[in-house]
Parts: C-alpha cells; sequence; structure tokens
DNA sequence: CTGAAAGCGCTTACAG
DNA sequence: CTGAAAGCGCTTACAG
C-alpha cells in the first residue's frame, strides 16, 4: 500500500509531474490525449492531491471558519448546514469556531484562529456580522470573509441577510388585523442589528395602522428563554394587560407562553403570542407559536458560495478585477399558528 | 510586511533552523542559552509557524473531524463544544460532518472525507459510535478514532460514555415510588445503542419493583418529536390510560405533553411525564420535564482528548507502545421537574 | 503543447 | 549540543 503521489501518476501516464498538475487544476494547454492518459492514471491508481501540499504550493488550506457567538443552537446547526453544503460544494471543508463577541481578547482570538488554521475566509454570523471592528481588522489583513444577516451594507464585501424589519412589520400587522392595539413588544439582544431591525418593524405597522406606539409596552429582553421570562413577568401584571406579546425570537416567546400558562390565562383568548424565527421550539409546544421563518441555511449557503468564488479570484491573480459588491436580501415568512388565533373582539 | 518564516528566526537569532524546529517542538539537546535566544527571536518576530507546512512534513494535519447524524440540535451543540474545548487546548482545530447513516455511500463518503481533509483523527458520535462497518474500515485504515456514547465497550479502541441504563431505571424507579404501576414506555431510535440501554434501565426498575411488564405499554419511537406525537396518540386513547409515561427523549416527552394538554389532562394529575437528556426544551415548556442530565460535552471532551494523545503517540514513533484500553462511564444525573410531582394516590 | 528546476515552510534522518 | 542536506507533495515561474 505504498502512497500515491504526482509523482507516481507522472510514471505511471509517462508525463511530467507538471503536466499532471495541469491536468488536476483544469489548466489549458494540455492535448486531449495526454489529458486523457493523465485521467485514466488518476482512476487506476486512485489518486487523490494531497491538500496540504496543494496547500503548502498555493499558501491555501481550502478551509473557510464560521464565526458565531448565538446561545440559539438551532440557529447555530442551521448556519453550520448551510456553510457545510456551499463548502462541500467546492472541495472545501468547514472549520467551526464559536467565539465571545465581548470578550476583550475577540481580535487576539481571531488573530489566533488566522496563524493556527490558515483558513482561507472566514464567514460572519450575527453578531459578528456588524462588528466594525473586527471587519476593519480582516480588511487590513486581507482576510476574505463574508457576513451573514448584516444590516449595514456598505458596498464592499459580501453579504446576505433577510428582511427582518419586513418580516416583524408583517406579524404586527397580522395581530393588528386580528384586533389588537395594546401590542406588548420584546426587544432582542442590543448587539444584534436584527434587534434594531424587528423593532422598527414593529413600530412601521403600528403607524401605518394608525396606532399610537405605547413605550411601556416594550421591554428589553437579550433573545434568551430567561430574558422572556423576566419580561413576561413584567408585561403579564401591567393594568391594563396587552391582549398580544410580540417577542422578537420564538425563545423569549416561550417563556412568555410558560408564563401566561402558569398564570392561567388562555392563549390566544386572553392573549395573543408571536415570536420569530421559527426555530423548533415554535413547533414543540402548545399552543404552537405564530412566527417568522427566515431562510437561515439558504442565507449562510449563499454568502460561504460567494465567498469561495472570492477566494478562487484572488487566487487567479485577477486582483484587478473589480469585485462588485455583493448584498442580497432574502424574504422571510410568516408562519401562523395557534398561538394567534381568532381576537375575542 | 514580509513573511516571518522559521528562516527568518534561524538568521535573527544565529542558529540553524533546525535548531529553531527544536526549540518549536520542545525537542531536548538544546542548550539553555540558545534556547533562550530562539525563544526571544519568536517574540520580537511574532513567529507563528505554519501549521500547513509542519503538516506536510510530519503528514498531519491537526485536524479532527467530528462525525454525526443526528436530529437533535442541542446535542449536536453540545458535542461540538466539548470537542473544540479539547482540541483547542492541543492546538486542534475541529471539522465537522454530518453524514447520513442510512446512506448507502456513507464509507465513500467518510473514505473522501479522509482524503480531501486528511484529518488526524475521528471523533464517532452516536449513532456512529456502533457502526461496526464503519469502525473495521477506520482500524484497517488505521486512522485514528474515539467513540461518544458507544455501548459495545471492546477493548481496542477509546469509548467514552455515560450512565444511560442507570439513568432509566432512576427515572423510573421514580415514578413508581411516586405509586406509578402502569408506565407507558417509548423507545428511541433503534440505530442507538442508547435506545436498548434505556429500555433495559426501564425493565430492570419495573422488575426490581415486582411490576409485571406490560408490552402494550412499549410504544416504538425514533427520538423524533414526530415520533413522540405518533406514540402519545396510542398511549393517551389506551383504556385504561397509563398514569405515566417514560419516553425515551425529551423531544418525545414534550410531544407527549403537548397531546396531553389537547386533550385536557392535567400533567402530572392525570398523567405524568418524564423524558430523557435534559434538552432545553425540558425546561422551555410548561410544565417542566423531568429527565436525565447527560454530560454530553465532557463525554465528548474527555473522548476527543484520549483521541489527540493517542495520536500524538503514535507520531513519537513509539508505536510499540502498548495503547492501554480507554473505556470511560460518566454518570447520568436525574433531574425532577414539574410533569412528576406527586402522584394522585 | 510539454518539462526541468526551484520553491512553499517545515521535519527527518544523518553527521559531527 | 548543533547543523547541512534531503525530502514531504504539490505549484510557480521560466524555457523550449
Amino acid at each position: 500500500m505504498k502512497k500515491i503521489t504526482i509523482n507516481s501518476v507522472a510514471s505511471y501516464a509517462g508525463v511530467s509531474k507538471k503536466t499532471v498538475s495541469r491536468v488536476l487544476n483544469n489548466e489549458p494547454n494540455v492535448s486531449d490525449v495526454t489529458r486523457e492518459k493523465v485521467l485514466k492514471a488518476f482512476k487506476e491508481l486512485d489518486y487523490t492531491p494531497n491538500p496540504i501540499a496543494r496547500g503548502l504550493a498555493r499558501n491555501r488550506s481550502f478551509i473557510i471558519a464560521c464565526l458565531y457567538d448565538n446561545p440559539s443552537k438551532s440557529y447555530i446547526t442551521r448556519l453550520q448546514s448551510g456553510a457545510l453544503e456551499a463548502c462541500h460544494e467546492h472541495g472545501f471543508n468547514l472549520l467551526i469556531h464559536p467565539c465571545e463577541l465581548r470578550s476583550q481578547a475577540l481580535l487576539d482570538n481571531i488573530e489566533q484562529l488566522l496563524q493556527t488554521s490558515r483558513v482561507d475566509g472566514l464567514v460572519l454570523t450575527p453578531p459578528f456580522s456588524d462588528h466594525g471592528e473586527l471587519v476593519a481588522f480582516l480588511r487590513q489583513k486581507k482576510v476574505p470573509f463574508a457576513r451573514v444577516a448584516s444590516v449595514k451594507l456598505d458596498d464592499e464585501s459580501i453579504s446576505v441577510r433577510s428582511n427582518d424589519e419586513q418580516g416583524a412589520f408583517e406579524i404586527t400587522e397580522l395581530l393588528i388585523e386580528l384586533g389588537h392595539k395594546d401590542i406588548a413588544f420584546i426587544k432582542g439582544h442590543p448587539d444584534h442589528s436584527a434587534t434594531e431591525q424587528r423593532f422598527n418593524g414593529y413600530r412601521r405597522a403600528l403607524a401605518e395602522h394608525g396606532i399610537e406606539y405605547q413605550e411601556h409596552l416594550v421591554e428589553e429582553g437579550n433573545f434568551s428563554y430567561h430574558s422572556g421570562a423576566d419580561s413576561a413577568e413584567t408585561i403579564l401584571h401591567l393594568d391594563p394587560r396587552p391582549t398580544a406579546v410580540f417577542a422578537s425570537n420564538d425563545y423569549m416567546a416561550a417563556a412568555v407562553l410558560k408564563a401566561a400558562t402558569q398564570m392561567d390565562l388562555k392563549v390566544p383568548d386572553d392573549i395573543a403570542i408571536a415570536g420569530f424565527d421559527n426555530a423548533p421550539i415554535a413547533r414543540h409546544i402548545w399552543p404552537g407559536l405564530t412566527t417568522i421563518a427566515q431562510p437561515v441555511e439558504e442565507m449562510t449557503r449563499l454568502a460561504v458560495e460567494h465567498l469561495i468564488e472570492q477566494i478562487n479570484q484572488g487566487d487567479n491573480g485577477d486582483e484587478e478585477q473589480q469585485k462588485e459588491p455583493l448584498q442580497i436580501t432574502l424574504e422571510a415568512k410568516l408562519i401562523c399558528r395557534e398561538s394567534t388565533a381568532a381576537p375575542k373582539s
């Protein structure tokens, strides 16, 4: 079981290893006959190029790292699966790198990641997508990156998002159309740009339907179940009690539902509840949560796809070629479940 | 900003690059004075060795891949985080590789992973931990691997598990002590060895407490929420209805809870419910689920730790040294919540 | 269209 | 204790 290298293939096919290399990389200037011979040798010897040797010669690793700091396991898993899909399609592998946004040593941590792994690019997921310092750092280091769910759409880097503002607008509008006027709102984590977007959608819906914005109906959460429970404590004891609660994500909405149930409130008759994200919990609890589904996998898949494209481009020495700015916005989708049925009207 | 390589360090420190290499790898036979000089050069030049070059020379990648095929996002995330911890501690990185157990091409898929990534080792998580064919394949290829939550404890490879049988025993015993006699059981996915273990624990508890095993109280699930809902449909319509349900994981238990609530049954008064795993959903729903917490992160961390040890060992040419079999069993812990309170008795 | 030489940044024998 | 040479398996200029 000797190791099969480019040399074995070259001598088997009776050509130089440079020619083998040409075939390997789909370079032009190889006669069809020669190419066939080499391809046949690949097959018969069951040859696969050693990515580490390639990496050393071309200063590449064929690995992409995914950065995240997110409490939602299901969100993380979805991010990963979209990223993996794009990676595998292009012969890349995916490294995962959770790290803390608030950490003092964030940039050191990332620098170390770059040093020890020599990844070819980075996917930034929320809340890193909007981390100005990190983005500047990567630009300065000339490390290719793509951003998922970023809101600050500048014209310099790849970014794929979904329309959170519109999603929040639609869900608020639904509640309004069901007859609700006193609609409480629970904000997400201030570091996530989605937090502001969702809040904006809520306010726009109120405004467009001529409903007055009531500041005391708005609670500060941080996307965690726990923060949802705290907010629910306040909201459900308001007098008069709002007839609906729109939480910025499903975990917080689930916490509101639990609190309401413990207080013997009927959902949605006594109080309607809506969430955001369509996390698994939204359909695992009873009543199921009305929510907004985002194409998380697709967002990440697209981001990584364009990232890889950019990486391969830089490789071709086409540095001159203007990389056109790439900003994509995908649609979010309203999903109605039992937590917001007909209002008591 | 020139690239700092081993050569830069060597000339800066006034030694040969072999000496730098020695310091890098903590080899003996370097005088203290020389070592200091080199270490100082590292600092001042801000040098980090290129892992790709190291990898090529030593035929190593410093990357470990984690294999999984599991519907539970929270379980996956916990696995990953334990694995990452161990990896980072030893200068390794983690690649994730979900794949389908039932896929015809499983071995091809793994072989391709090995070819394209050249990982140094593999962590097998359930249901791969007990996949005989895969294990044989890896042995034959001499790829180091470690298994998490494997039950077939042979003496040849690293394996870390938790005591599922005992956990299931304890939870069943709790139900019995609460006065329940007709305790329904929902099995997990047949490909997971945990399924059998948990079932065994259930039966042992019944037997030790002199309660007759009733086959019609046992349903076949597959760990998914959906399968739990199907099983609940049957169980909750039995006549007489069992007074307790023990589902092999929390997702299925949550489905039972939802079904019971929809039928206006009070939990735990009309029916007690218990799950397994202590997934986030267990505390996110109301009433919270009594369940068993496993140290998933710790299991994976230990598995990867020993895997890396084995990898580094093989590297030292200590092939002769008997690798002692490593099987570790950690304790699972009973967590009581509202879904199983005092029985009506 | 094809190839011989040098190099990517390290490590592994081998000398001394 | 230290170093010069060769090599890991590829690719990048450069010739022809």
